[in-house]
RNA sequence: UCCCCUGUAGCUCAGUCGGUAGAGCAAGUGGCUGUUAACCACUGGGUCGCAAGUUCGAGUCUUGCCGGGGGAGCCA
């Protein structure tokens, strides 16, 4: 007999049906004449409660089983006297798997901090909490990869080796193969010649200088793969290890970029809401009260768009003291993006046209002079989900502004080729999937959404 | 990297004025029971993060180190 999901049995099954349930024991509770089991397999947050009668053969086995056991139950689905399920499983035959020692298993029936739970992230994906935030995360994967299918978008690999540091996103991990303990140098610096590429090399921080090439190949393309930071941030939304996701279009402005980041973060968490309910529902009542409000408004709604002028304008107007100054040129910090989207406007909002002298160097310049079409998607309590611009297609100005940000243009020939052979307006943006899965289940702490965090310090599991 | 908080039983925490260690949950045993964070009783469980200092005496005060958390910067 084949195994029946347990999400199966909660969705679709009958009073009556024979199945085969394998899964984890989260609680045995003993009753006169028998025992109730708890068995949760992963397909759902809600568990399938198991009867175990006295009478079955093996039931001093059974009385055995503690928190954490894997076993198998075949038996047949009848209609729960209890309140709280509607269909039980009463077992005809049990087997153990493996057991778990009650006594150093560390994850108890009870509910355990997050602080805690880090230190067992090999064992937390069997918790609620985790079990629903990896279904969540599965279901937004899922998610932006129909969105961008649908679309006629083509899913472009970018290299996660790279030679080049975009941006100066951030400071890279090295990629090396000599021998740390004894280096080669040239004089005052590190002789890469004998290295296995033969050049300095590193872990990507963002694949967008490659989705550009692609892009202006293909025409629309998208890239979700994991970024590296070495950046010594400790905060609740960074992580030196993390997916990001990078459309890219070709013959494309930034109001055809906004138009895209918002339709994608609309249709992302429609998706998740329509097939993760139910683990929605567990954050919205015991991880974020409103998730699922917030989620909806926003599904339903127009983004709120200004400009960086209008922004610092309404900030200098708004009566708000504020830690860091406000002033035409300076970039927005968390307060000033926390006002605008949580008490200000109340929802995601599109802030473009920022100072050129505050964004990066492939940016398109407006005809100003002095703001380039960046956009960045604020929502509330993340900040910034979404950065993105439309970009230089022109060769001499794109040229000035790396050589203004201290790049050389030896190193980025192959870029600057776009724009010197068919270049064509184009434009995309990068999200950052931990934040999102962040903003839709209401996880405070990014190093709770991903498995098995990387942060500075740590890299366990 | 900076600022603040914190580290006591397996987990979550309390511990007053410096006088030698407590609770709830978990675990073990027994009881009760269509239970559902089950319930009731009893039992076991501690290098108070590490090191030094002050003191007759330090979980408690001081210094250093290490770990954890929150905020900021950098960004996604």
């Amino acid at each position: 007999m084949k195994r029946t999901r347990i999400v199966d049995i909660l969705r679709a099954a009958a009073p009556g049906t024979e199945v085969l349930v394998k899964g984890w024991v989260r609680t045995r509770r003993d009753a006169k004449g028998f025992s109730f089991l708890e068995i949760n397999d992963g397909s759902s947050i809600t568990n399938l409660q198991v009867i175990a009668a006295e009478a079955m053969p093996g039931y001093d086995i059974v009385q055995r089983i503690t928190t954490g056991c894997s076993v198998a139950v075949a038996g047949a689905l009848t209609e729960s006297p209890g309140t709280r399920q509607a269909l039980e499983l009463h077992a005809a035959e049990i087997t153990v798997y493996g057991w778990a020692d009650p006594e150093s298993y560390p994850l108890q029936k009870k509910r355990h901090s997050f602080e805690f739970l880090r230190e067992i992230a090999h064992l937390r994906p069997r918790t609620n909490t985790f079990g629903a935030v990896l279904r969540v995360r599965n279901a937004l994967a899922r998610a932006i990869h129909e969105f961008f299918q649908d679309r006629g978008f083509v899913y472009v690999h970018t290299p996660i080796i790279t030679a080049s540091d975009c941006e100066g996103a951030g400071e890279m991990f090295a990629v090396t193969t000599l021998k740390l303990e004894d280096i080669p140098r040239t004089k005052d610096c590190v002789d890469y010649a004998g290295d296995f590429f033969g050049r300095k090399t590193g872990l990507t921080v963002s694949g967008q200088l490659e989705g550009e090439l692609l892009a202006t190949a293909l025409g629309d393309i998208y890239t979700f793969g994991p970024t590296f930071r070495a950046e010594n941030s400790n905060t609740s939304r960074h992580l030196a290890e993390f997916w990001m996701v990078e459309p890219e279009m070709a013959f494309a402005d930034i109001t055809d970029d906004m138009d895209l980041a918002e339709d994608f973060l609309r249709h992302i968490f429609a998706a998740c809401l329509e097939r993760c309910a139910d683990d929605m529902a567990f954050f919205d009542e015991r991880v974020q009260r409103g998730a699922i409000e917030t989620l909806r408004g926003i599904a339903d709604s127009r983004f709120e768009r200004i400009t960086y002028t209008d922004a610092i304008d309404m900030l200098e107007k708004s009566g708000e003291s504020f830690e860091y100054p406000v002033k035409w040129g300076l970039d927005l910090q968390s307060e000033h993006e926390r006002y605008i989207t949580e008490k200000k406007i109340k929802k995601p909002v599109i802030v473009i046209d920022y100072p050129r002298e505050i964004k990066a160097f492939y940016m398109k310049l407006n005809d100003d002079g002095r703001t380039v079409r960046a956009m960045d998607v604020l929502v509330p309590r993340i900040g910034e989900i979404i950065g993105g611009s439309e970009r230089e297609d022109r060769y001499d100005v794109l040229l000035d502004r790396m050589r203004a940000a201290g790049l050389s243009a030896e190193d980025y020939w192959w870029y600057l080729d776009t724009r010197r052979f068919g270049s064509v307006p184009h434009a995309g943006f990068g999200l950052g999937f931990e934040r999102t899965v962040q903003f839709v289940t209401g996880m405070q702490n990014i190093r709770d959404v991903i498995p098995f965090p990387r942060t500075p310090g740590s890299a366990a599991f």
